[in-house]
DNA sequence: CCGATTTGCCTAAAGCCTTTAGGTAATTCC
DNA sequence: GGAATTACCTAAAGGCTTTAGGCAAATCGG
């Protein structure tokens, strides 16, 4: 019998792309097995649990969105690296539909891989607020403030709340950006 | 046989109490079924299906929080008026952390009744709004500009991303409700 | 008030998902 | 090449969803 080659990185990986075709909360561990022709009780050895399949697929969806920003951010500043960082989340959520749901799926606590990318996250929204001026606690405010509207904004555009109003999505989003953007430059 | 008197209304509410109780995500028409000790092909006559059950549970809730913010904001404008709807939200969320995720479920397309709600929704917040001198589009740019940050602030605390970091979730709070405050006052 | 209809809840059964236990075959290592 | 490890398998139990068909309780018409 030909061997698989399974491993908890292929499946995190394969359950990624999975996640962006079905849906994340269509992704099990039955769906997968599927896909890759093996038996379910197969997967067992290399993940614990569902859940398990499930953060895993949350930690590789925020380790690649992490290094998308972080490279969208190289270079600029102000309200350039602001809309930078926010297209990227925006872009990613709307390319990646699966993976983006997988990024909010946190576990009663979240495991060290999850706090570890958090981290980065917020510290690249602190590497954006570099380009303001603005000193502690009002940056820990601030990084709240963008990180809530940005991840706000995607989740109710993708639930389709904005969708049938005028302004279109699309041309409301870079004016909330500005408006962040003025916040920001005078925030007391 | 003594019946139980179930209705799809009564359903809904005992499961959104369930959902507050247990999670949104651990509803089921087992679990209900259970409650009113019954069998779980019983509850089939009143809900359509699992997801129309859920469904219902969202529709109550969406309701129950324009009822609450509506009444928060008789005779209040304003500062006073965008501070009592935000604070409307999030303390229904705290109260109701079932009903608060329930309140995101949407199945495929919206039930016209999840329509409605979303429209009495944006409603309140343009209520807010005659606070501040907007025409269109910019009022409904500054619609969703308030919706995805409150959603998002409320969505990020009750996953406990601002748990491990000063200054506390509740500081922050007020400070980002007067940022958007000032925001809302200076939109270009 | 009683028979007929409707309605509410039941049993039965099929299908899918999760998870554990224990076995066999393929790979790796000395 | 034989021993140990590893990868995948079969089997089985338990939970949730959903459909089909049945009996009994409530309701309604005469």
């Amino acid at each position: 019998m030909a061997r698989a080659g399974l491993t908890g990185e292929r499946l995190a990986q394969a359950g990624a792309e999975l996640a962006d075709e079905v849906g994340f909360d269509q992704v099990t561990v039955s769906a997968l097995a599927r896909q890759f022709g093996v038996q379910v009780a197969s997967l067992y050895s290399h993940v614990r649990s569902s859940a398990d399949l499930k953060v895993r697929i949350a930690t590789v969806a925020l380790t690649e969105l992490a290094d998308q920003a972080a490279a969208a951010l190289a270079g600029r500043a102000g309200r350039d690296a602001l809309s930078a960082l926010a297209d990227v989340y925006r872009d990613y959520a709307r390319k990646h539909p699966g993976r983006y749901t997988a990024t909010r799926f946190v576990p009663g606590s979240p495991t060290p891989e999850q706090v570890e990318a958090g981290r980065r996250h917020s510290e690249l929204v602190r590497a954006v607020l570099r380009g303001y001026d603005l000193d502690e606690p009002a940056q820990t405010d601030a990084v709240r403030l963008l990180g809530s509207t940005i991840h706000g904004y995607i989740q109710l555009e993708s639930a389709g709340t904005f969708a049938f109003t005028e302004p279109s999505s699309d041309d409301s989003w870079p004016r909330i950006i500005d408006a962040l953007d003025t916040l920001l430059r005078s925030w007391s």
